[in-house]
DNA sequence: ATTAGCAGTCAAGGGGCGCGAGTGCTAACA
DNA sequence: TGTTAGCACTCGCGCCCCTTGACTGCTAAT
């Protein structure tokens, strides 16, 4: 009796189901009708007993219907993820035409697309960079001892940062410390940079090298998170709880934990579901997210327990595969030849 | 019967008061007590009677104590606004101690801060940037017929974005695109460029011209916006109703409606409250924000009708002028002499 | 192993009731 | 005329009780 029966599974996935659209406790006459017409409500009562018993299933109360526990949504994403493929490709030909206008702005449409086509709300984390490879720094000054630091790296340009230079620079001494830094720093990656053995050789450039190296070291703590669709989540009769929608907000007003709950340690989907995973009577389904086959965060969907798994796995999985397609295919549209990898 | 007696003044103000700290209706006798020992319930609730039929008072039923209208804070906020000066400088070195990180951290920064002070959800909205003077406009070049664009302008460089170029252009190519791109347009503001009055001599640039023209034009219609501590909203009894959480919700996940509440024409201070304007039981404050002594964009406050105004005003009057005192100062904390400093 | 039938359980919804907070009104008073 | 005390009235709220109906678990027969 402690074994998963094959009419157990089946009587499982039926009671996830139903709820996920019905969002209301199943009955065993309910599962008969729409699952299993074709054995009595006596007989799946006494299974259904049996999946409580070992706690896929709750009641929350003696004369109800079962809902399904943490447990169930576990074993049912799991089967689910056991044939996830790259079906139809769904039309997220938005994401498709990706903009010349850099990370930022596709990855705003790209969150805005997974909460539209799903409708939960959707997140996006970006996670800290430090693989990304310096490709050029450059110095520019902006009178008053001050200077701008631009960060050129194979993945874009890091944001903009001013730094203070020691009393009575000019612009010699810019562009001499331009080349050393580029020197010591230039096509090596921001990890092994913040590492902590570059030192400037020439004293007079110690203190702007430790700046500049403080500002990469910013950048790898990352951590930029964008939230869309938040108010999608009122469509799910869960949140006419208001505790519910206070643990909600909570969860997504708190960018760490976000990020710890999109990252899966190299896994191409992670789903958290419930409590004993950080968010109670909720879930969170995410997954990589590159830009030209450059991970650069998680794309990711909160909702409650009962999500619609299938379509957000789907969806996910899509996004995530034509995200990765882009290293092949240059950034054009055309794919022709290898002739234009990556930005 | 159709003036606000003086008396009448005192009371609305004490209903205000007393209704901004307990959230329940007040009675006669609650008045009495806390504001006007010296006349009777009787009177007063005579008082509150003709208050009531101006519009500025509301009961929830017929027996219990009275709430204020919206009318109600909108009079409660005018009296307030009259005295509102640079009293006592509230405890905002966090602001004071400006990092060196550029706009985007201050502004994160300073939203927190604000949040945290009131305990109240606090906004920041960046508007659209069109009057910033562009200094320097740099090209560079990442081979595959792509450059990056980094336009500086005197609020901070405006974020990366790669163009493609036509093929087959060389090093040379971008050099003199780039001189004559600065030719035209260093010194003038983002507004002016985008105009349309711009032209590239030279057909062989247009292209190019153009591209970096929509950029300037994508920038312009700016407008990001940062919310902190949105889950403070629980704080407040009035947020047991889902559907007021909805309604928050709602808000706050639209940004443009973000922007159209806390954007007061060329006022200090903004005030929105209740349904007619937009925001149904909730006020939002709002005060114009400055870095560097140049306007970038609106801070604000968004929180129940019966928001403590006085606190929110004053936090928010400060933060406004800590921000363009810097502009007399330099940006340093110290004021001696415009010798730099910052950091 | 499955089924029908039956008794048991309990959430949800509705009506009735008493309490108490707070009002409006009226008549008397300064 | 403005203020006050007193009183009758109103109504939301919490409480209890009851009924209904949707389920289940159990048992005995197939």
């Amino acid at each position: 009796m402690d074994k998963l029966t094959d009419r157990k599974k089946r009587l499982l996935e039926a009671v996830v189901d139903s709820y996920i659209t019905s969002a209301e406790p199943i009955s065993s006459a309910a599962i008969q009708q729409g699952y299993m017409p074709d054995v009595s409500t006596a007989t799946i009562r006494s299974e259904l007993a049996g999946l409580e018993e070992m706690g896929y299933l709750v009641k929350p109360h003696i004369s109800a219907g079962r809902v399904p526990s943490s447990k169930a949504y576990r074993f049912y994403v799991d089967s689910l993820m056991q044939n996830v493929t790259v079906q139809d490709i769904l039309t997220l030909e938005e994401e498709g035409k990706a903009r010349i206008d850099g990370v930022e702005s596709i990855v705003k449409e790209a969150v805005k697309v997974v909460s539209d086509v799903t409708n939960y709300t959707s997140l996006m984390v970006l996670e800290g960079v430090d693989d990304l490879i310096v490709r050029q720094v450059k110095l520019v000054g902006l009178g008053d001892n001050t200077a701008l630091v631009i960060i050129i790296t194979d993945g874009g340009v890091l944001k903009d940062s001013v730094i203070t230079l020691p009393e009575g620079t000019d612009e010699g001494y810019l562009e001499s410390a331009c080349s050393l830094i580029n020197g010591s720093m230039a096509g090596r990656s921001i990890r092994s940079i913040t590492g902590g053995d570059i030192i400037s050789g020439v004293e007079e450039f110690k203190a702007l090298f430790d700046q500049i190296i403080n500002l990469l070291k910013q950048y790898v703590s990352g951590g930029e998170v964008y939230v869309e669709g938040a108010d999608k989540i009122f469509a799910y009769p869960e949140y006419r709880d208001v505790e519910n929608v206070k643990g909600f907000l909570s969860v997504i007003s708190q960018k760490d934990k976000l990020q710890e709950l999109t990252s899966g340690d190299g896994v191409e989907i992670t789903v958290k579901i419930g409590a004993e995973e950080g968010v109670k009577n909720m879930a969170v389904v995410s997954a990589k997210y590159s830009v030209s086959g450059r991970q650069i965060g998680h794309v990711g969907v909160i909702g409650p327990e009962r999500m619609d798994y299938k379509k957000v796995i789907k969806v996910l999985t899509t996004l995530g595969k034509l995200s990765e397609e882009k290293k092949e295919d240059g950034n054009g549209k055309e794919k022709a030849g290898r002739k234009g990898s990556d930005v």
